[in-house]
DNA sequence: ATCCGTTGTCGAAGCGGTTCAACACTGTAT
DNA sequence: ATACAGTGTTGAACCGCTTCGACAACGGAT
């Protein structure tokens, strides 16, 4: 290993100045640091990671919780994790992941090991949060917990997707809708984002004067297929659902067309999902995105505002945006928009 | 921060001796032990990992490298990450995640950051093998490059698959089949995984007297039908198709529906992809898994056998395994398995 | 000529662990 | 009684880097 002495040596100065010339944290003449990065780049030397957090106390990596499980929808988490890997690299971080099983990885990590912690997939009353507020370092929470103890969150605002959801059909003429939402599982650990999209739904047919049909849906193709049926038997007339499972959203689609309701045509269709996955169904689904990679994003950036100086607490919740596609149409004589 | 020197004054005993009683390394009285691990207890005392990293020059981290990007199938990834974030913590490691853009990424975990790597998606000559190489740390490639260089390799042996495919296929009557692969780029980028399953493929299909009908398949639902419709026009007769293409997998099922071939039993479909995505799609698709998370897993066991005493090259293929499901049939007058 | 503020560089003291050589005991063989 | 081989514990060196205080060299103001 090459050593910041060796890169002194060969510079003729000091390890001291070798390291100023690197962080920056002194003026050093150009001349010094010309041959202070020749030296380094003739030796090829990156410094010591451990002997760098030891000295500094900081290490630049930050570490991310996730829910390496393949019930919840798969690409939300993949393009959340890609945000926050690539945002965190061009702020010169590294990213530590950490699964939501391992309860003691928070303290382990947080002795030394990052400068940060950004968990996902908040539950109502998390067990990780008293954890992390005993910590020295930040951390971001992804999801609204019931009492988030001063720590700063991020969500995409499914409450307002909802009702968004809600409205923009209900003024296409819709009456009758259904909500086919995730896995009962996930509504079970009362995972934020569900309860708020429960939530923002229910509050807005009541405001609009729609009955809230809901389901929960499985994702596999008959789970999918079984919860469209009840609702479709809990109302006949239906003409348009919300889909908010990734997973199911083929399955509903194709169930749709096999009990012969033209999607687009019969039934409308509007999907919570990330645009390229609307994109990709058989027929282009109206959606509500799921903003994952720019709530990744985000999360890092409020991450690092926190580490050093302290900052106050701050909930961040993305507005949705609805993208009008080929699965909604107005019914009837169109209402006014 | 509680350090070990506040362990040892609780404990009365000396910094070292904290030390060997938590690495084991030196016998130590059981009566001491107690004291030490109680005031351990108390303290809720974690090892700063800097320190210990700079002193053992251990760091018990490990670096992966994977595609993060939605190009691929998503759901093999994860649950590759997954096999190897389980194992690596049953190992006591952590993992630190970097995308396949990083290219500067290897040299700078390696200093001091993490005691071995980890390497998706490896290409036929892929850039990264000189540069793991010339570490200090064992590096682990998952899939088979030209000339892996003395590395270890582990994968999935695709080649095996793809003649297992095309076998099971025959054996079943099928003699007009193809082949409807992953995305194009995933092709050009020469991933070895894809070369290996063409290669199987085509001498199988050789070695049988069958023609190699094979078209790459883009992820959307329009691409996927594209490639359907080119098999289909190239091949008026098929019977069988073989899909590695996860994305693809849904659509191929329903195009094929639409066009009047009923799967299972006007046409056979058999997928390479995980055992559960085969299971949950609109009918259960006979597949040969492929088996990710153990992937995952053998990758890190290697890694952890190869970190402190040098062991020998080795590369491991994971045989194939078919299960049949409801999507393939034998065609005609059976001919005997 | 003297004083002072800048600018650039350096030596040394940590940061919090691990590990080696040394040493104090104990119990057993001689 | 004496030597001897464990066993258990310790002090000190060291891992590679950051950072603080000190200081030399220089130019400009007095």
């Amino acid at each position: 290993m090459t050593t910041i002495d060796d890169v002194a040596r060969r510079a003729g100065v000091s390890a001291s100045t070798v390291s100023y010339a690197l962080s920056g944290k002194r003026t050093i003449s150009a001349a010094t640091r010309a041959r202070v990065e020749k030296a380094i780049a003739e030796l090829g030397y990156t410094p010591h990671a451990g002997a760098r957090a030891l000295a500094s106390a900081r290490t630049n990596v930050l570490a991310l919780m996730a829910p390496l499980r393949p019930d919840v929808d798969v690409s939300v988490i993949m393009q959340f994790v890609t945000g926050v890997v690539t945002k965190a690299r061009s702020h010169d971080y590294d990213v530590l992941l950490l699964t939501q099983e391992d309860a003691a990885g928070l303290s382990r990590v947080a002795s030394g090991m990052v400068d940060g912690l950004i968990l996902m997939d908040v539950e109502a009353k998390d067990q990780r949060i008293p954890v992390v507020t005993q910590l020295r370092q930040p951390t971001i929470l992804i999801g609204l917990p019931e009492d988030p103890q001063g720590l700063s969150c991020v969500d995409f605002d499914f409450d307002a997707a909802a009702r968004l959801a809600v409205r923009h059909l209900h003024r296409l003429g819709h009456t009758s809708l259904a909500l086919l939402g995730p896995p009962p599982a996930v509504l079970e650990r009362h995972t934020t984002y569900a309860d708020r999209l429960l939530t923002g739904y229910r509050a807005q047919c009541a405001a609009e004067g729609l009955q809230p049909v809901v389901e929960a849906t499985g994702s596999s193709h008959t789970a999918a297929l079984a919860a469209l049926d009840a609702v479709l038997a809990r109302s006949e007339q239906l003409t348009a659902v919300v889909v908010h499972n990734e997973a199911a959203l083929a399955s509903v689609v194709s169930g749709l067309h096999d009990r012969g309701r033209r999607v687009g045509e019969d039934v409308a269709v509007l999907a919570l999902c990330p645009a390229y996955v609307a994109e990709s169904q058989s027929i282009p689904i109206t959606s509500i995105d799921i903003p994952a990679l720019t709530i990744g994003e985000v999360a890092v950036e409020m991450l690092l505002e926190r580490t050093g100086a302290p900052h106050a607490a701050e909930t961040r919740l993305l507005a949705p945006t609805l993208h009008e596609r080929q699965s909604t149409f107005p019914l009837e004589p169109p209402v006014l928009t």
